[in-house]
DNA sequence: CTGTTAGCGCGTTCAC
DNA sequence: GTGAACGCGCTAACAG
């Protein structure tokens, strides 16, 4: 109690009076603040105890100097979609599950900026180096960001989540956007539909791809047909999902249900069929991908396949422990992906028809 | 370019090697990159041109355990609604405002983490003193939060965005939410409404307390009649909106229109209406608070006080600079809160009635 | 088991 | 205008 008024008034203790308070050498409280063996139980029970009642905290910026390592890590997330005013709904799930994870590991996180537009292509390598970064994690990025394929690029250990970059030290982790599909095309066909459309995301983004996927291989397997104009591309957005779903609906032989690559496409295609006069899910079922917020806000609330954030920001965070332990030699695992399972959220859009 | 090669093997330049290829001391480097008076002006551009070219980065924990300043700011943001399940809407985007304006001051961000359940109340300040934290910024975190509550208390530079603590060097920014509350009756309102109902927030929560005022006020001066039961209490998410509103509607004298402080449980209220065969905004206008995306996707949109995050998260660093510039001497600044105008954004469900 | 010593990379005195 | 020397707080090597 005292030490935390002392702590209050801006008093830091540092090692060194620890070390006069606890009548050792510097070298003995490092030893035994750091759990080191030569350390006897008694002094070290006794370092410790004076260390929490002095309210003595290490200077991590010493720490770094002289171990040469951080135990930080860096942390970069797509900016690409803010300056566009659209916010990846699931960003904050993943930013949180990483945070915990890294904090469990005993990892501190650093916010990487992302650069300013000119000729500063090495920036993420540079903000690695300055900060001895030992490793950055990846939240996603377009694949086509020209700073971030240097930073790939090089030796720093990568943990991306739903990006397409590789590097020397690089692990992708993502959701099984294949599988999910598929679970999405069956929910659909056990709902007695046989008419299956469906909108994609971006096809040169690694997920929108293989959704698509994903819905072909379970079309193929339950043999149902796949005319050509029952594929129809859109941006993740809404506006897109609504234009799409037009289209379709419009077809000589229109779909009796939608899977849409993404959740708010799903809402605007919902939105279309309204507007048609149609009814949700009894003409027309809707299925969607990611578990946005408003999913189950809408209504009727949105069946969807949703992905599961706090598994993939720890995921991230092991595949990227496991780069670092692996150490610089190790480059074989950079090929092995992590996929984490998805769920099948089913809800008032594609209830069993009456 | 060959510097790039160099840098991305894992060779370092550093001030020292610097020095060797400019053919100067090390501390005439450090001048020139620091950009001190007493360097002329050709070595100046010489040191520089060399530092890009062998991509020199200098080293933030030597530069900062010498300069006793580490120009790093720590972000912390509520976990508690985390933890339920329920991520607020705002936070990404002002963890983006935040972002982007602490970098353009040159400072560098890192995520603090909640700490365990533990005594761990001093953690925060102890992170803040392992890392040299300049100050700290809290986003949304609940007035109630010891660990918080104790780096409140202490000197460290706090700014924090919707939160209600308070101590020696702290500011708080946040949105007008009375102002904001206050448009929000105006406009029900000028639309022809008399009967205005609203759904509050937890009232122990100064945004929720303050939206209720806003109402208050603007009824009063509206001269309109606000019976108890017409202000009913939420918790800002949906299931709350929805018993609030069957109550509302059950009364002898049901509002015409609902002013929830939340934008979810004013879509809570919207189901309800269409539940009990009211047509929106025929027979019940509705309008919300904040502008989730979901209320740009559910149908009737919803028409809502939107909160400007960039706004707020720029407020909250340049009061945050404010404190760092006055020093520890200052403490006037405290009172002095920042309040961020709200727009009120006429949607769907409060369209002029036919 | 413990103490002494030597830097980690940098900014900052002092001299010149 | 520039260089040499020192030390920030800490850990690691080497003695004892």
């Amino acid at each position: 109690m005292y030490a935390m008024s002392l702590a209050q008034i801006g008093y830091f203790v540092n090692i060194r009076e620890l070390a006069r308070a606890s009548g050792v050498s510097t070298a003995t409280v490092s030893r035994a603040l750091n759990d080191r063996a030569e350390v006897s139980e008694a002094t070290r029970e006794r370092i410790r105890r004076l260390a929490t009642e002095l309210g003595y905290a290490p200077n991590e910026p010493a720490r770094t100097l002289v171990r040469r390592r951080s135990d930080t890590i860096g942390l970069i997330w797509d900016s690409g979609q803010e300056a566009r005013g659209q916010h990846n709904p699931f960003l904050l799930g993943l930013l949180s599950a990483v945070r915990t994870a890294l904090s469990e590991a005993d990892y501190h996180l650093m916010l990487l900026t992302t650069p300013a537009a000119e000729e500063a292509d090495g920036s993420y390598l540079q903000a690695v180096r300055r900060h001895n970064l030992e490793g950055v994690i990846v939240l996603t990025t377009p694949p086509d960001d020209r700073c971030l394929r240097v930073l790939a690029a090089s030796n720093v250990p990568c943990a991306g989540i739903d990006t397409g970059f590789t590097g020397p030290r690089t692990v992708r982790v993502s959701s099984d956007n294949a599988a999910g599909a598929e679970a999405a095309v069956d929910h659909l066909y056990g709902l007695g539909h046989r008419r299956i459309a469906t909108v994609t995301g971006p096809l040169h983004l690694p997920p929108a791809a293989e959704r698509l996927a994903g819905y072909r291989r379970a079309c193929e397997r339950l043999g149902l047909a796949v005319p050509p104009e029952y594929v129809t591309e859109g941006d993740f957005f809404l506006a897109s999902g609504e234009t799409a779903a037009r289209k379709l609906l419009d077809l000589a032989q229109p779909p009796t249900a939608i899977f849409a690559a993404g959740d708010q496409m799903a809402i605007g295609a919902m939105h279309v069929a309204a507007d048609a006069g149609l009814s949700v899910p009894r003409d027309l079922a809707v299925v969607g991908f990611d578990d946005i917020d408003a999913s189950a806000l809408v209504r009727p609330s949105l069946t969807t396949v949703a992905q599961d954030q706090r598994a993939l920001g720890e995921a991230a965070v092991t595949a990227l422990r496991g780069l670092l332990d692996a150490g610089p030699g190790k480059t074989k695992l950079e090929a092995e992906p992590r996929i984490i399972p998805t769920r099948l959220l089913v809800r008032g859009s594609s209830r069993p028809r009456a």
